[in-house]
DNA sequence: TTTGTTTTGACAAAAAAATAACAATTATGA
DNA sequence: TCATAATTGTTATTTTTTTGTCAAAACAAA
């Protein structure tokens, strides 16, 4: 019944980046903005936005541009930003620690509900207000709370256990920061930040660029 | 002179995922692979590998396929393994702390050699065996030593003006840790880890999910 | 050595993504 | 009010990326 009209990875991963530029937009107190314009700021072409939109629906005028306020709200709306989800870090090490931090992501939606960890250093000790608890609690934590997504910041040699570990207590959303590729059911998403690939490819253009050879 | 085949975006961005492949099949002490079963490992299709890797040279022998060591070695060569990047961090909060303390980034050929702030709380502090020293040092400490690639892990509404100071001094990578697109000259590199953009996708992808629709 | 199998590298085809073009519509200013 | 300029949404075109195909080369076994 629903018309399934199907949109690419493509698309939806420029979608933050509309969301952020419009959020600048809103603090400046632009009120209005056309494709031309918006493409001058955001260095694609206008075509592209108009195109990309318009896979959610017609939200500009002819003659008149993108109201930046209504245009914010439905990007806002097909990210979900109006949704909360429930989160845990998986690994209190460093990285873990720099996300329970990260004050912004609850403004987005996404409350760190727990932090978990096996070392008899970390368990105990309070992140952000949060007590880190032992793997062990894990199970009965997510009995008695609603859990979403389970960001993993464990060692890479321990990412896959966990990550199975999770999935079978129903956690549906991984946020995954080994450099591990998880494979897992079709019914898990999984979202990957490989920070050491990269590195890597900046390694890579830069030696390029100093050989004088151009990448992007 | 030199026949300049441009290489796609693309491609290169899946070669650290190669690399990372091979070190594991090196583990496992596996000799030799075909495009078909590294592509069955790989989840991508054995075409998509046989191109990619021609792109740099065959690499491959027919009927045998390709050895796994003289693969990875030349993965290496290509993504400048061997060299060594200087690098610095500025903004030591708690991701320059993750990024301080993460050793595989030495393993890999980014070595860092300072890391900087301006709050009075974190300089003088040592971090991971570097003393972190105060933003006003930074002139003099790229004078004195040679930085490829500046981390800039500060906050977004500093992240502008802090580029263009790494810049001006002559640092030609930036790896950029903060949610905004960075624009520069045309001979600084760019790589961005946009953590909230990839939260965000997540969220996204696991909303649609919820709501029976497949994203990937 | 010979034959059949495997597997690459190259090229062709298909699919996907990005860009361009333009009719339709609205705003703006005379 | 009317004419002109601006700008979208949509369709067409082009470009890029991915996938499929196959001859040629190398291996492996008889």
């Amino acid at each position: 019944m629903a018309e399934e009209k199907k949109i690419s990875m493509a698309v939806i991963r420029r979608l933050p980046r509309y969301f952020r530029y419009l959020s600048d937009l809103m603090k400046l107190d632009i009120k209005r903005i056309s494709s031309k314009e918006l493409s001058e700021r955001m260095q694609i072409t206008a075509s592209q936005i108009r195109q990309d939109l318009n896979c959610f629906g017609g939200f500009g005028q002819q003659g008149y541009g993108y109201n930046v306020e209504y245009l914010y709200d439905e990007i806002s709306k097909i990210l979900g930003t109006d949704r909360r989800f429930s989160c845990i870090i998986v690994g209190a090490g460093n990285m873990g620690n720099a996300l329970a931090n990260y004050e912004n992501f609850s403004k987005r939606g996404f409350d760190i509900v727990g932090i978990f960890d096996v070392s008899p250093d970390k368990v105990g000790t309070v992140i952000n207000n949060i007590k880190v608890l032992h793997m062990d609690m894990l199970p009965e934590f997510v009995k008695t709370h609603h859990v979403d997504i389970a960001m993993l910041t464990v060692p890479n040699s321990k990412v896959n256990e966990v990550a199975i570990q999770v999935t079978e207590l129903g956690i549906k959303g991984i946020w995954n920061f080994s450099p591990t590729d998880l494979r897992l059911g079709d019914d898990v998403i999984v979202e990957n930040v490989h920070l050491s690939d990269s590195l890597m490819v900046l390694g890579y253009r830069l030696k390029e660029s100093m050989e004088g050879r151009k990448t992007s």
